[in-house]
DNA sequence: CTGTTAGCGCGTTCAC
DNA sequence: GTGAACGCGCTAACAG
C-alpha cells in the first residue's frame, strides 16, 4: 500500500525525487537515491502501473484478441500455446497481456478501438478472426499496431506471424511421392480461411512441381470439423478407391479421416497413408499415431509479442514472419 | 481519442456534469443526458478504466495466478478452460481478468501484494500452487481476497472452489465393486497435493463402506506424470495380480496405465477395468474410451470468478463450493 | 440541476 | 541536485 508520496516522506525528499530516484535519473545524488530505494524496498514499494501510464501518456498493456473461443474445441490448446508464448515475452519486456475475447455479435457492439482505448491498449495481436467479422475490417482501417496470426493484412501498421504453409505443405507432399504415392488427396478446411488457401497453394505447387496430375475430386473441403472429415473422406474415398495417401489440413480433421478409413475396411498406413497438420496432442496418442506438420505455436505467439512491441516502439518490423515448423514423421505413413 | 474533456466541451458543460450523465446519475436533466450521450455515441467515447479506477480508488481487476505452466502439459486444456469460465463471468460483470504467472522462482522476486498493487488488481483466483510456494503462505497472511481452485486454505478473505473429490471417487468405486469388482486398486497423483489427498480419502472411505480390506500394496503415487503411471501399474499388477480394477487420480496417468496393462498383455477393460480422472480430451479418443469423472473446469472458473468478485464487493460467500462432476461411463469398464 | 475544487498516483518540465 | 507546479482522465464532495 506503500505509495510514492508514503516513499518521500520517509526520506525526506519531494515526490519528485524519489520519483527520479526509482527511475534512475542522472540528476539525483547517488546518496539520495540509495536512501530513497532502500526504504521503497523495505516498504514493498511497487510503483502503479494505471498512474505511470496515465501520466506517461503511453501504455505497456498489449492485447490478445481471441473470437469465438469455445473451451471445448481442440484448438483450446492451440490459443493457450499462443498466449503462453506472448505472455513470456511480455513479462521479459514489462509489458502486460491482456486476454480480448470477442465474438461476431460482441464486435458490432463495441468497436475495437473503443476496447482498446478503455484498457489503455498500444497494441493487439489478433488470432481467429474470421473474414467478415466486423473488427477483421476495422483494423485494416484503423492505426492501431496490429499483428495478425495467421492473416495476411496489408497495412503500416499490420504484419503477420505465421508458418509457412505453403512449403510446410509442400515438404508433406513431396515425401510423400518419395515414398511412392501418386495419388495423394487433401482434406482441406474452411476455404474462406487464410491458412486454408496457402495450405492448398502447397498442395498444388507440389503437385506440379512434381509433376503429378491435379485431380480435383481429390480435394475436399470438411472446415476443420473432425466429424465433417469423416464424411468428406468416406465420400473421397470410395469415389477415387485409387487414392493411397491423404493429407489433411489439420489433425482433427485427420482424426476423422482415420476413422472413416478404418471404418471402409482400409489399413493405415499399410493401405493408406495418413498426414495431419498442427501438431495437438491428440495427434501423438492416436493409433496409429499420427504424422503431422507441428506448428511452433508457443514460438508464435513470442514472435508476435516481439513485433508487436517493436511496432509500439515505432521500431521497423518485416511485414510476415514465418516461424520454423517441424515435419514429424509418426506411425501413420 | 475522445476524452471526457472533449465530450463536455462540445456539449457545453463541465467535466462534473458530462460524467454524471453517462453515469446515470439522477440529479442530470434529462436533456442534459440526452446530448451528452449523443455526443458520447457519435464520437465513440469510452472511459478510461485506469483513470476512473484511479478516481474511485477501487479496481475491476482480477488476477488469476498461474503458476510454473507448461503449454505443452496435458492440464493446458485445464487451465484454459478454467480461465474461459471465469473470463467469460467477468465480461459480464464488467470486470477484468489478468493472468499472472509465475514459478517458485519469480515469487521470491517479487510479492503477490506488490505485484496486486502494481496492477490495481482487487483479488485473485490462484491455480495450481505447490505446498511449498512463497505465495502460498503470503496468501494465508495478507488479506486480499482470494479464490483457491483445488486447494483448501482457512483465512477471513479467502475460499476455496473445487471439484468433491470425495465424493466423485467414492462413486466410482462403488460402482467398479456393483460391477463385481473386489481388488481394486489406486493410482494417485502427487502425495502433497490437496486434490490427492480427497482423492485417497474417498477411496478409503469407499472401501471401508464397502467392507473390503484396505491393502496398501494396492496404493501407489505416480505424481500425475504418465510415464510414472506406467511404472508404477506394471508394479502394481506384478506384484498384485489379482487386481481387477485400477482407478487413477488423472486421465493422464490413466493413459500409462493403459499402456502398461497392455503391455503386460491383459486387456482393458476385459481382464482390468480402468478409471481416470479429469475428463480431458484424450481421454475420449484413448481406446479403449476412458471412463473417468469428468470435472467441469469452465464452471470451476466461472464459480470462482463470481466468489471473488462477490468478496471483493464484501459479500459474504460459502467457505467451499462445489462444482457438480460427471462420472462418465466409457469403454474401459 | 450544474459547476468548482480537490485529488487518485505518478511523471515531466523548468526554475531554483 | 532538488522541488514546485502542472497534467494525465476521471470521479467525489460540496456549493451554488
Amino acid at each position: 500500500m506503500a505509495s510514492l508520496k508514503d516513499i518521500a516522506k520517509l526520506a525526506g525528499v519531494s515526490e519528485t525525487t524519489a520519483s527520479k530516484a526509482l527511475n534512475n535519473y542522472a540528476d539525483v545524488s547517488e546518496e539520495t537515491k540509495r536512501k530513497v530505494r532502500e526504504l521503497a524496498e523495505k516498504y514493498d514499494y511497487t510503483p502503479n502501473m494505471a498512474a505511470r501510464n496515465l501520466a506517461r501518456k503511453k501504455s505497456n498493456i498489449i492485447g490478445l484478441v481471441l473470437s469465438d473461443i469455445r473451451e471445448t474445441d481442440s484448438n483450446g490448446n492451440i490459443i493457450f500455446r499462443i498466449l503462453i508464448g506472448a505472455k513470456n515475452f511480455c513479462a521479459d519486456k514489462d509489458f502486460e497481456l491482456l486476454i480480448i475475447s470477442t465474438d461476431s455479435k460482441k464486435q458490432k457492439d463495441k468497436k475495437l478501438a473503443q476496447l482498446c482505448r478503455e484498457r489503455q491498449i498500444a497494441g493487439v495481436i489478433i488470432y481467429g478472426l474470421k473474414p467478415g467479422d466486423p473488427y477483421f475490417e476495422e483494423i485494416a482501417k484503423a492505426k492501431l499496431p496490429c499483428i495478425a496470426v495467421d492473416i495476411r493484412i496489408k497495412g503500416e501498421h499490420l504484419a503477420t506471424v505465421t508458418t509457412d504453409n505453403v512449403a510446410a505443405v509442400q515438404e508433406v507432399v513431396s515425401h510423400l511421392y518419395s515414398k511412392g504415392h501418386r495419388n495423394i488427396a487433401f482434406i482441406n478446411g474452411l476455404k474462406q480461411a487464410d491458412v486454408s488457401k496457402y495450405r492448398e497453394r502447397g498442395y498444388r505447387k507440389a503437385l506440379r512441381e512434381l509433376e503429378l496430375p491435379i485431380n480435383e475430386s481429390y480435394i475436399k473441403y470438411a472446415d476443420y470439423y473432425e466429424d465433417m472429415a469423416y464424411e468428406k473422406t468416406s465420400e473421397l474415398i470410395n469415389e477415387n478407391p485409387e487414392v493411397t495417401a491423404i493429407f489433411c489440413a489439420s489433425d482433427l480433421m485427420a482424426l476423422g479421416a482415420l476413422r472413416a478409413i478404418k471404418d471402409l475396411g482400409k489399413a493405415v498406413p499399410g493401405q493408406v497413408a495418413l498426414v495431419g497438420f498442427d501438431g495437438i496432442q491428440l495427434s501423438d496418442y492416436s493409433s496409429p499415431r499420427l504424422t503431422t506438420v507441428v506448428q511452433d505455436f508457443k514460438e508464435i505467439g513470442r514472435v508476435a509479442a516481439e513485433k508487436l512491441i517493436k511496432m509500439i516502439n515505432n521500431e521497423a518490423v518485416e511485414a510476415v514472419d514465418y516461424v520454423p515448423y517441424n515435419f514429424r514423421i509418426r506411425e501413420s505413413i
